[in-house]
DNA sequence: TGTTTTCTGCTAATAATTTGCATGTGGGTT
DNA sequence: AACCCACATGCAAATTATTAGCAGAAAACA
């Protein structure tokens, strides 16, 4: 875990899981499920350390969250876009590519009038590719 | 309130005050402040009757909410957009038109692989037109 | 190894939102 | 104009999500 150590956080049993965990899994989890997961692994671990480490590792940049439109927050290993889509059918998040990221903020601040922009989140609800593909009609919302 | 009626909303004193809070100011509200604005209309109304008047209109796609990435949700008087350009510096809430939209949902759909938005939500933070010319070093967060 | 600083478990608090229930009322009906 | 009844409201309490306080434990570092 010298990822951790080298930006300033304090490497401990429980930071270093839910790093793990948050890392190896490259999911979106709440604070609950990373507790879950985590509390498998080291059972006495509590939802609040979980938190205080999810936000000492958001504080160093490693970790982003997000507010999704229901829900509690999410939060994932840090990739530097806040662009989630949403499959309504499969309940699956996955990012748009970092070019299109690029290209939603330009587009944003071309529109935007003389707003700027220093932060970018994003989240479309809709259907994967998969879910898209599979029952077009039928899986809409199984 | 003839509005509320047409869309299927029984009409009562608090849902119209409600209602006319959120068209009048145009602005965004979490629902406490609507809340406080309302009640000094009309004493007695509870918190909980504008949770569930604004959950009522929301159903009825005359009200729509946001999750900013931090603090309650935001309503506001249905627009049909989800974009909010929220200013860190004097905390006012704008809209991209209509327009830049229309190119955000065009922007992603076309790099997101297949992915079908039904409902795109986008909340920039930063620094408004006003804040960004006036304070351009100084007031940086003022 | 000792010291200092920072985490952790545990418990309790807070904030935001939702629910249950008895009563009251909007608005179509007679 | 009185009547009915599904639905809304006030009020209180429950839930959910998240944060805070504190005493003991354990990292980092001399």
């Amino acid at each position: 875990m010298r990822e951790l150590r080298e930006r300033g956080v304090r490497v401990t049993p429980q930071r270093a899981l839910i790093w793990r965990v948050l890392v190896e899994s490259g999911d979106h989890f709440t604070a609950e499920e990373v507790f879950e997961r985590a509390s498998g692994e080291l059972p006495g671990l509590e939802l609040s350390t979980v938190y205080r480490t999810l936000e000492a590792l958001e504080r160093a940049g490693l970790v982003a969250d997000s507010r999704l439109p229901e829900g509690p927050r999410v939060f994932e290993a840090h990739s530097d876009d806040h662009s989630h889509l949403v499959c309504e059918t499969c309940g699956a998040i996955s990012h748009p590519d970092g070019e299109t990221e690029q290209r939603l903020l330009r587009t944003l601040e071309a529109g935007a009038g003389g707003f700027e922009v220093r932060e970018l989140h994003v989240v479309a609800r809709g259907r994967c590719a998969g879910c898209a593909g599979a029952g077009d009609r039928s899986g809409a919302d199984a």
